[in-house]
DNA sequence: ATGTTCATTGAACAATCGTAGAATGAATAG
DNA sequence: CTATTCATTCTACGATTGTTCAATGAACAT
């Protein structure tokens, strides 16, 4: 029921939809929100500008269609969690993520681009303080996922940068120092 | 001889294109390379769009003068750099660095702004690098490069964030660690 | 006083953008 | 087979953009 057949009209629709977003999440993080035209995504997935609009209705859908996106889970013990965040960051130095680069490259500029990565954000962070030891977890998540967004800026929209040519596991292993006094460590330093 | 009459033409050019600058930084920093435009940035220091073109040639060479902003210096000794660095980014944590601000924005969806914030996050990095005693300073001064960026970043374009409301002391004194693991502990951590 | 420079304005141009609507042709239904 | 739906393309409109250029009037030099 999912596969009609290879020919029908409903299964090429969707194969069209499917390559019209790729090549739209692919334009918007090359080029940004405002940079990103409809006439170079519809040229990008081999296809009119009518069609896209006539499937998406208008460019803020179709960026709104591009960039709903999970949000990586964390949960556990304080110990786990910053295992996990960290885990997480290595899989996304990786392998680059079109998406989120597509947001965060946008967000900058377009207001709605920029609640919809607020929102993720946010509950990122709401995930995080909930398995932080502290009084302060609430701020200390949002340091957390600010050294995140930071080394991934940094990584994929500031190119000629010794982070992105670095190897990511040593760069992991520079920044767990820094999550775990973060995550793990309740009293604040004294020094 | 640098204020030659109140009602003088030079002067009241000087005094004409630093209005426009101001307004420019303003212009850029609130909506982005892409998005502002000469005829706002001329409406905002009360001029026609003709002059912005007139004193500064194009887009392009308007942002190029707003953007050039002095790198902040880095020196001495591994955990005095420390805390230089820290201060100075409890600095642009109080007072907003509107200049910054408008590179920040623009650079990650302008190219050429892009290579313009690269090369000061160029020039900081290895002003940081040349005060870390490791052996892989240059990784160790991306990160913390990356680290200070994420803040911002977090703090003045996605506002919805525990970070724009929290107090600098707060996040410095959270981010102290971070940085000394980073600036001032050669070897690297065995957990 | 007179001619020149120049800060400043207003109008307009060419390009590009998102978007709308008619036209076409193949797939589907009856 | 015929009528209809719909994926797709083509053309074009209105708005906005960066940019240009002639016109104006006050400051300046002589």
């Amino acid at each position: 029921m999912t596969t009609p057949r290879p020919g029908s009209r409903a299964e090429q629709r969707r194969r069209t939809e499917t390559r019209i977003l790729d090549a739209a999440a692919r334009v918007f993080a090359a080029a940004g929100y405002e940079r990103a035209t409809i006439r170079a995504v519809a040229s990008a997935a081999g296809v009119d500008a009518g069609l896209v609009m006539h499937y998406f209705g208008s460019k803020q859908e179709l960026f709104r269609r591009v960039i709903d996106a999970p949000v990586p889970e964390v949960s556990g013990a304080p110990g786990q969690a910053a295992e996990q965040i960290l885990t997480s960051l290595a899989d996304r130095l990786a392998s680059e993520p079109v998406a989120s680069l597509a947001l965060l490259r946008s967000a900058l500029t377009s207001p709605e681009a920029a609640s919809a990565l607020g929102a993720g954000v946010a509950r990122y962070q709401a995930q995080l303080a909930q398995v932080i030891p502290a009084d302060d977890a609430s701020l200390r998540a949002a340091v957390i996922s600010a050294i995140i967004l930071g080394v991934l800026v940094s990584r994929y929209l500031i190119k000629p940068d010794e982070l992105a040519a670095a190897d990511p596991a040593q760069v992991i292993s520079l920044l767990r120092p820094c999550v775990l006094s973060l995550a793990a460590a309740p009293p604040p330093p004294l020094l």
